[in-house]
DNA sequence: TCCGAGTGTTGAAGCGTTTCGACAACATTA
DNA sequence: TAATGTTGTCGAAACGCTTCAACACTCGGA
C-alpha cells in the first residue's frame, strides 16, 4: 500500500505539506502544490479511510437503513436508495448498508464502532421502535416518514395531506362537485398509521373548501370488497362522479368494479390514484406519486447538512406532484350529462 | 468514546490484555476474562473499526455493487441484497453500497483507501466492464452472473442450462411428447447474452435425450408478436401440448394468445415458465425461478473465504428448483385425448 | 535444587492520518 | 532599521487498536 510518506518522499516534502494538499486546510505555494498532486497520480495514492477516521474521528460513512419488511414497494424504494447513495457521493461520503433484521443492535454496532457518522433511516412508521434508540444515541440521523412526535428529530416525507388535497383540487377544477375516496384496509387505520389518515383528512378538507360532496371508505385488497366498497359509495352519492384511491393493491380492482356496475373511466367516473408512478403509468391513471428521488436525495442532504453542524427543520414536507392521464377528463364532457 | 484502555484501566489489566479478551489469539484465564468482560459491558465499549482496519489492514467490510441498470427485477434483486447482507453479518462482516453509477472510478476508490476487504459484484453480462478492472485490482471479488471467461475469477449463477433441461423433465414425465419453447426477444440472442443461449442450448439437449420433439421460437414483449409466435409454433408443430416460456414481459400475453387461439392451460397446454417466483406465483404457473436468496447467501460465502485466504472454484452453478402449480398437468387427463 | 517448558500478562512499537505549534523566509509598516 | 505580520513548510504528537518480544510465574522432572 502507498502511504502519504511515499508520496512524500516522492514530491521531496513533508507528510504534513502533503495532508495540506489534499485537505486544504492550509495554504500550499502553487508548485509545491503541484508537485504533490503529480506524486500522488503518478504512485496512484489513496489515503487509507481507517487511518484517516482514527485521526479525524469522522468516517465519512453513513449508514443506511433499510427495513425491507414485506409490503414496501421495491422499485420506490430503490429510488429511494439510488437517489441517496449519489447524494452522499456527491458530498464525499459513502453509504453502508443496516438492513432491519440487524434491529437495534446493528445501529448500537455501528454508531458504536465508528463505522458511520450518520444514520439516514428509511420507511419510519407512526411508533417505530428505532425512534427512540436514534434520540438516545445522539448521533445525527435523518428519517424518511413521518414518526408521531418529531421533536428533536429531522424527518422528511411526502405531504400527504397536500396530496390529498392535490386529488380533489385537480378533479373540483375539472369541474366534478361529488367525490369519492376509496383508502387502505380499515385495519391500516386502525393501526394508525399516519399517511393514511393524513391523506384522508387532506382530502377531506380541501373537499370542504372547494365546496364539494365526498364519502369515504376503506377498501380491503379482494375484488369482492373493493366492489362492495365502490357499490357501496355510488349509492351513498349517486352524482359522484370522480374517486380517489389510496389503496395499490385494490388499485387494480377497482376498475373491473366501475365496468362491472357500468361506469366507464373516465367518461362515467373520473379516477385519481395515489401510488408509485409505475403502476399509475401502467394503468394509465392519473396520480399523485411519492416522489421518491426527491425525498431520497432531500434526505441525505439534510443529514450532511446535520454532520455538519448545521441546524436542521424537524420536519421537511415534500410538495405532492400529480400526473395527469387517460383516467381523467373535464366533468364538462362528461357523456352522462349530454 | 470509551476505548480500550479505559476497558483496562477499569478491569486493572493491561490493554494488550483486553485486545487478547476480544479477539481470542492468547489464553486468558478465566478470571480475567470475566473481568474484562464485565468491564465491556458496563462501559458499554466497542472498538473503533478504523483503529481496528488500520492496525489489521482488514476493514470487515465488503462492497456490494449493484448495477441498477434498467430492466433488472427489483424484487429479486432485494432478495440478492439481503441475503448477502444477512451471511455477511454472520461473519462479522459489515456491507457497503456502491452503485454502478460511480463505475470504475468507484471500484478504486473504495479498493484503494482499504475502506472494504472484497467485492461482491452483482449482475454480472457477459462483456462487463468490470470484469478487467477487477481481475486487475487483485481484491478478493465474487460475481454474480456468468462472463464470458471466468477463468482467476469467482463467479456463482443460476445453472441454466439445468434450468432449461429441468422444464423439458417436468414436462416429459407428466407424457408430453411434443413441447415449444418461447424465448426472449431477437436481440437478446443477438447480443450473445448468456443465460439465454444456455437456457435454449439446455432445453434443446434435454429434448433430443428424452426423445422429444421441440421447436423455439423467440418472442417480443408485445401482443401480437407473442400471438404470431405461438402461433407459428403450433403451426409447426400442430401436436404440441406444452410450452416453456423464457420471457417475463411476454408471459402476461401468452395466456392471452393460447386463450385467442382456442386452447386452455393446462388442458389443451401446460405452460412451465422461467420467471422470478413472485410473478409465477401471481399468474399461477409452474415455473423454474431464480434462487436469488441462495445466490446471495452462496456468493457471500465465497467472498468471505476468499478473504481467509480460502482457494474457490471459479464457477459455481446452483441447481433450479421447479415449483409446480397450475399451469402444468399431467398428460395423460389431458382432455383433447379424451 | 535447578532447569526447561508451559501459562498468563505486559510494555512498546507500529498502522497511516491529521493537526498543532514552531519556525524560517519574506513582506509590510513604523 | 527594527518590529511586526504573513506565508509556506516541517516535526512530532495524537488517534485507538493489534501484536511481538519479553517477562514473571507455576509446575514437573531430573
Amino acid at each position: 500500500m502507498v502511504t502519504i510518506a511515499d508520496v512524500a518522499r516522492h514530491a521531496g516534502v513533508a507528510p504534513s505539506t502533503v495532508s495540506y494538499v489534499l485537505t486544504g486546510k492550509r495554504s500550499i505555494s502553487p508548485q509545491t502544490r503541484t508537485k504533490v498532486r503529480e506524486s500522488i497520480r503518478l504512485l496512484g495514492y489513496h489515503p487509507h479511510a481507517g487511518a484517516r477516521a482514527l485521526a479525524t474521528s469522522r468516517a465519512n460513512v453513513v449508514a443506511l437503513v433499510l427495513p425491507l419488511r414485506p409490503g414496501v414497494h421495491l422499485p420506490v424504494l430503490m429510488r429511494f436508495v439510488t437517489a441517496a447513495v449519489t447524494t452522499a457521493r456527491r458530498h464525499d461520503m459513502d453509504v453502508l448498508l443496516v438492513t432491519a433484521d440487524q434491529g437495534a443492535q446493528g445501529l448500537r454496532r455501528v454508531a458504536g464502532s465508528a463505522q458511520v457518522d450518520g444514520f439516514l433511516v428509511m420507511d419510519v412508521e407512526l411508533d417505530d421502535d428505532r425512534v427512540p434508540l436514534l434520540r438516545q444515541m445522539g448521533q445525527p440521523s435523518v428519517l424518511i416518514g413521518r414518526p408521531a412526535a418529531v421533536k428533536g428529530l429531522t424527518c422528511v416525507d411526502l405531504d400527504f395531506e397536500a396530496a390529498g388535497a392535490r386529488c380533489v383540487d385537480h378533479l373540483a377544477d375539472l369541474g366534478h362537485r361529488y367525490i369519492g375516496f376509496l383508502g387502505a384496509p380499515s385495519v391500516v387505520y386502525q393501526r394508525n398509521t399516519g399517511y393514511a389518515q393524513r391523506t384522508m383528512a387532506g382530502f377531506g378538507a380541501a373537499a370542504m373548501r372547494r365546496g364539494i360532496a365526498s364519502t369515504a371508505l376503506p377498501a380491503e385488497d379482494d375484488y369482492e370488497s373493493v366492489l362492495a366498497s365502490v357499490r357501496s359509495l355510488l349509492r351513498t352519492q349517486p352524482a359522484m362522479t370522480a374517486l380517489v384511491v389510496h389503496n395499490e393493491a385494490a388499485l387494480g380492482w377497482v376498475a373491473g368494479s366501475l365496468r362491472a356496475l357500468g361506469r366507464r373511466v373516465p367518461d362515467d367516473m373520473a379516477v385519481v390514484a395515489i401510488c408509485p408512478d409505475e403502476l399509475a403509468e401502467q394503468m394509465q391513471l392519473t396520480s399523485v406519486q411519492l416522489p421518491a428521488e426527491e425525498l431520497g436525495r432531500q434526505a441525505m442532504e439534510l443529514l450532511v447538512a446535520r454532520l455538519n453542524g448545521h441546524p436542521t427543520a424537524p420536519l421537511t414536507l415534500l410538495p405532492p406532484k400529480l400526473s395527469g392521464r387517460a383516467s381523467t377528463a373535464p366533468r364538462l364532457r362528461h357523456r352522462g350529462t349530454a
